[in-house]
Order: structure tokens, then sequence, then C-alpha cells
DNA sequence: AGCATCGCTGAAACCGGTTGCAGAAAGCCG
DNA sequence: CGGCTTTCTGCAACCGGTTTCAGCGATGCT
């Protein structure tokens, strides 16, 4: 057995790189089956031109035959364009973005676009990261589901392809925001504690100068302004989005023997946590405090007891930006609308006891 | 004559189709600038060769200049792979496959892969649908977070593109599965109730057929015969996955007047519903009856009460999934163990009344 | 009949990278 | 100093589609 003596580069043992590895069916192969040009079958495919119905159907055949699927890659290459477009989200395992992304992926879909999703777990740097990655790989556009980029940023970016965020009021030339009524979603929620007779209403916010937040800590003065109640702010407790946000609140109004017979919460998760820590201290729901929730993620429905809160269908929500982008790459200035924000009565809350 | 048999194509006013609507910085430009051909830059840029430490900073500081990336689409055509894992899961809503994207997503990027994410929504059609439009894509790999397509199905696939599935037990050239211990979850599961006490155990299962449920059936029964527990086909309740499921399930029980003193429930959603209906009915968890699900989500940590689980972190399953990919793909076959199932006592669970 | 028009089709030139092949430059040796 | 490696580089041929452009026969019009 004779070795190599000098190794220079060694033979990097690739599996095959034989001049065909490719085992899919090509666009020349129907052609050539149809007994026509591949231009021809190029553009019967994408019925660029009329052709006579005896090659359409020819053509059509050899397709159906070999199973052909243009590769998508030599299709994007010639295009300039990929048919994909970059979702970026915060956190794929928060039932609030799965929702989204159902909606986003759904109506994509319809338009013959194929999403390509990424998670920023909640902080900018890994954002921008999704951004470069995105649009290196050439997306067509890119939604941002509630991001926290900058505003230049962004707009920075909408230079080089379409955008459409969710969660914040902002236009730019390939730019548009979605961004769902939370002022007069939480002044909802808080009209629905306040006919329950309940003077004493905590919010628990998130976190500190997040957009949604503020707007739905506007909402909430605003209802209680309405009502003439004046604002106490020991009873506004930061909280993060999360259920742990809640538990700490009411930990905190609890240990500082701050009254409170309602509370209403920035999002279902935070109610979650805020009904845990409740049920710890041995307040039961409704009857002791009544709550409010936002978002009325699905398990809402299976709580226990069910919970009350504010819907904005976040699925539709998602489907909404995915129209917008297709009319935002189809040249138009999108008009979209968003659902109205509802309120869901459940079990969570009930008349304040006297 | 005009014969209106048609309106054959009104002339597609196309909005421009400028000779160079790309705006993009080329691999051509980059070498020009660095005063070489396009393929040595090429070849610097994947390290293929060794060149000269003169050219190479010369195009690396025209990369850089240029803020250069290479076009994806370009160089998946030119390489036949995409650098993109397709993976396809159920339904993104969900908590659960939330989790495990998220795994997938975090190893797959460690590896220089970005995910593809597509959901079939519990339907085969749409899987296939799915497989095809990311077979399409060029995808070099499709981990299916578990599937419903049949085994032969999935074995043609895997002969044009490596396959990772969970949730079955397969093996084929191209193709792997990772299978969680369901069996023995659940027999720990089962375990924990019958130490408490408990003998009137309920089984909340899936769907009919469905890998996970019957390998959770059977260690439900495998349990009940360990204990000396006869087998009560009353006990066994067909449910969905999801909290309908579980709710339907206590109302038949109850409704036919079947006694039971705690229910295992085949995963933590039908556990959720199981709760609530029997909220509805008035009885207490656990002091009435005690439940036990499966997959300890992370709500599953926030309920009222606390849900006893069996945690399998789905995350982990994600990860391994996506790790066993990089290895198929690599050419090695793949050497990956799934973390143990244990189980996590919360206060969904107490000693039985006696 | 003659010429412009129109509809349909194929050859060839891209799109932006990668890579086999060959030629040039540099190094080694006798 | 010539011959032979060895190293580095550029040309050109792909990858699999799309699209321009020109060719061709069939009409339409005068």
């Amino acid at each position: 057995m004779k070795k190599p003596k000098a190794k220079s580069v060694p033979p990097p043992v690739r599996g095959k790189r034989g001049p065909r590895p490719r085992n899919s069916v090509t666009l020349k192969m129907v052609a050539r089956e149809a007994g026509v040009s591949a231009s021809t079958a190029s553009r019967i495919i994408n019925r660029t031109v009329n052709v006579s119905d005896e090659l359409r159907t020819a053509v059509e055949a050899a397709i159906a035959k070999f199973n052909f699927r243009p590769n998508a890659a030599a299709r994007g290459l010639a295009l300039g364009k990929t048919s994909t477009i970059g979702v970026i989200s915060q956190a794929m395992a928060s039932p609030f973005y799965g929702q989204g992304l159902r909606g986003i992926e759904t109506r994509l879909q319809q338009g013959g676009y194929a999403p390509l999703f990424m998670s920023g777990n909640w902080q900018e740097k890994e954002e921008i990261r999704c951004m470069e990655e995105l649009i290196n790989r050439g997306v067509d556009g890119i939604i941002l589901f509630t991001g926290s980029i900058n505003d230049a940023a962004l707009k920075a970016y909408a230079r080089k392809v379409p955008i459409v965020v969710t969660g914040r009021a902002l236009r730019a030339k390939q730019l548009i925001s979605l961004q769902v009524d939370d002022r007069h979603g939480a002044t909802v929620a808080m009209r629905h504690l306040l006919d329950l007779g309940h003077r004493r209403i905590a919010f628990v916010t998130g976190f500190e100068n997040h957009p949604d937040a503020n707007e739905r800590l506007i909402g909430y003065r605003d209802a209680l302004a309405a009502a003439g109640i004046p604002y106490d702010p020991q009873l506004v407790i930061a909280g993060d989005f999360h259920e742990e946000g809640g538990m700490q609140a009411v930990y905190q109004l609890m240990d500082s023997n701050i009254p409170f017979t309602a509370m209403f919460c920035v999002n279902d998760e935070t109610a979650y946590g805020a009904c845990l820590a409740l049920f710890r201290k041995g307040m039961r729901v409704p009857d002791d405090i009544s709550i409010v929730g936002f978002d009325d993620l699905p398990s809402s429905t299976y709580r226990v007891p069910p919970l009350t809160s504010v819907r904005q269908s976040v699925q539709k929500v998602g489907e909404c930006a995915a129209e917008a982008m297709l009319q935002l790459i189809a040249g138009r200035r999108p008009q979209v609308v968003l659902p109205p924000v509802e309120l869901v009565v459940r079990e969570s809350t009930s008349r304040v006891a006297s």
C-alpha cells in the first residue's frame, strides 16, 4: 500500500464532488421531455406570454410526470428576489408570538411567500444580528414583530428592504408600522372594572419605556380621570411582561399593605403570575380580587378561573402585518386596518366586595 | 371580427425592469477594488487555498469597505446547498413547539445554519406540502418535530435530503429519529400517584394511534400492573392533546359516574383543560382530584395550582435534534443522548383523601 | 402582391457566486 | 543555467432558472 508522500492540502475526503451531485429535476429536462426549449417552458410556467395550447399541455404533462419544482435558489438569483420574508420576533416559545407568527405564515403563504423566522430574545444586539442575516439571505422584506431596534436604525434598514414593524408609530419610504390600539384597550378594561364598582385598581406594567406598556398606562390613567378617581402612583408596579413580574407585583402591593380590589395587568402572562401570587397569599380570584389581562392568549380561556382579557387577536395582527408587507412589495402604500380591540369578559372579574 | 375568447393577457404594465435593479455589492466589485480576480476573492473568502498575505489583506479591506456579504442565492446555486435547515412542526402557536423550535434555532446557529420554520397544523397533507416546499427551496436537511407523515413516505424523502424526526423509532440511510422516553415518563408519573395512595387513576390520552400517546398509555398500564391494580378501560378517555380534550374527558367521566381520585394527562395542555372542567364541576385540585401532566411547559409553573408534570425539556430535545442534523450533514452517524425525563412535583397532586 | 404587424419560439446572455484547468512566477536541484 | 516542482492566480465553464432579442410563419392592410 502506497502512501502518498507529501500531503500538501490533505485531499479533503469529500463525499463526492462529481460533476452532477444534483439529484433534482431541472427545467431543461422538462423542456426536452415536452419537446420545447427551456425558454418556452419557463414562459409557460410563469404565464409570461401566451403559448399555443398544444405546447402548454405538453409542458404541463412533463412537469407533472417529473414532479418538477423550479429550483428556488436559481429562480431567486435570476429574479433578484427570494419569495421569502424575514420575520423577527422576540421569543418563539411564548404563546403570544406563536399566535402572531401563525397569522403571518398563513397570510404570506396565500401571497406566494414563505416566512423565515428568527428571534431576537429581547436583545437589541440579537435583533440587529438577525436583521443583517436576513438581508444577507436576500429576503424580500422584513417583518419586525415588536422589536426594540431604535427608530433611526430601522429607517436606515428600510432603505435596503421593505419593513413592517408592529408596536410603534413610524413612517418612512419603505417602512410602515402597525399599532394596536393599546390606549383604547386599556381604557375599555378599566371601564369594565370601574363599572363593577372597583375604585382601588392596581396596574402592573411592563419594562420601563416599552411603548406598549406606556400606551396602556396612559389608557389606565385616562379611565381613572374620566371616572374622577385620583391617580395613585403606589398602585402602579413595574413588571416584565412575564409571570414573574406579576407575582412580584402582588407581593409588593400586599407587603406594603396598599389596599386594592382589582388589578389590570399589562398582558395575560403577567396576570397569570398575579393569580398565582394571590393564590399563595390566600386571596381568591375574583371573590377577593378581580383581574383583567391584555392580549387574550388562547390559554386564558382555560385558566382557573378563565381570565377576563382585552383581545387584540395577535394572530390577526400577524395577518395584517403580512398583508401590509405584500402590499409594500407590490409598490402600493399599504392600507390595512387592524381589528378593533374588544374586551372578553370571563370569570376573573366580579362586582367589588363591599 | 374580434374573438373575445378571453383577455389574452393585457400588456402587463411592469413598473420597471431596468437592466440593473440590483443594489447590492457583488464579489466582482470587491475583487476589482482589491485588484484581483473574482476567483481569487472567492478563494480567499472561503479559505479554499492559501494566498499571499498581501492579497488577503487587500481583499479583506475591500470587503470591509463595501460591507460585502455574498449573495446567498448565488452561493446556494453554485454550491447546491443553502446552509438552511427546514423545520416542520405542528403549530407554532403552541408553547410546546415554541420551546422546541427555540432549542433547534440555538443549536443550528452555532453550526452556521439557519432554520426555516413551517408548520403542518396536524394535517399530514399540510406536512407533505411543507416537505415539498422545503425541498424545493433546497434546504440541506429537514427536522420533523413530531410529524404524522407515515414512515414509508419519510424514508422516501430521506433519499433526497437528510431527515431528523422526533417521536418515533425509525432508522434509515439519511434518517434518524429521536425518541423521548415516553413510556418511562408515564411510569414515573403513575408511580408518584400510586405512592400517594391513588388507586382509581384516569388517563386522558391523545389522538388515536399517535405514537407518543400510545407509549404513554403503555407506561400507564405497566405502572398499574406493577402495583397489582387491574386495568380498567373505562378510566382511559381519548383526548386531542389540547385543553378541550381534557375538559371533555372530565365531563365524560363524571357524567358516567365513574369514580376516580386522580388523573394522568397525556400532556400539560390536556391537564389544563381537565383542571378547568373540574373547577366547573365544583371539584378542587388537588384536594378532591390529583392531576399530573406531561411535558412540563413553562406555564405549568404558574398555573393555579402549579401543575405536577413530567419534564422532557422540549428545548433540549430541539437542541439534540439540531445536533443530530449537523452530524448527519457532516456524514457521521449521529450520537446524541436525550436528557432523561424527570418528574417535577408541584401542587396539583396530594395524598388521596380517605 | 407587397409590406408592416403580430404571435410564438429558441438561442444566448445574464444573475452572482464557485471551481477545474492551465499558465505564470518562484523555488529546488543537479 | 535549464528542467521540474510547487504555489499562486485568472480564465472560463458551470449551477438552474429568466429574459432580451431576433427569426419565422401567418395574417392584416392597402
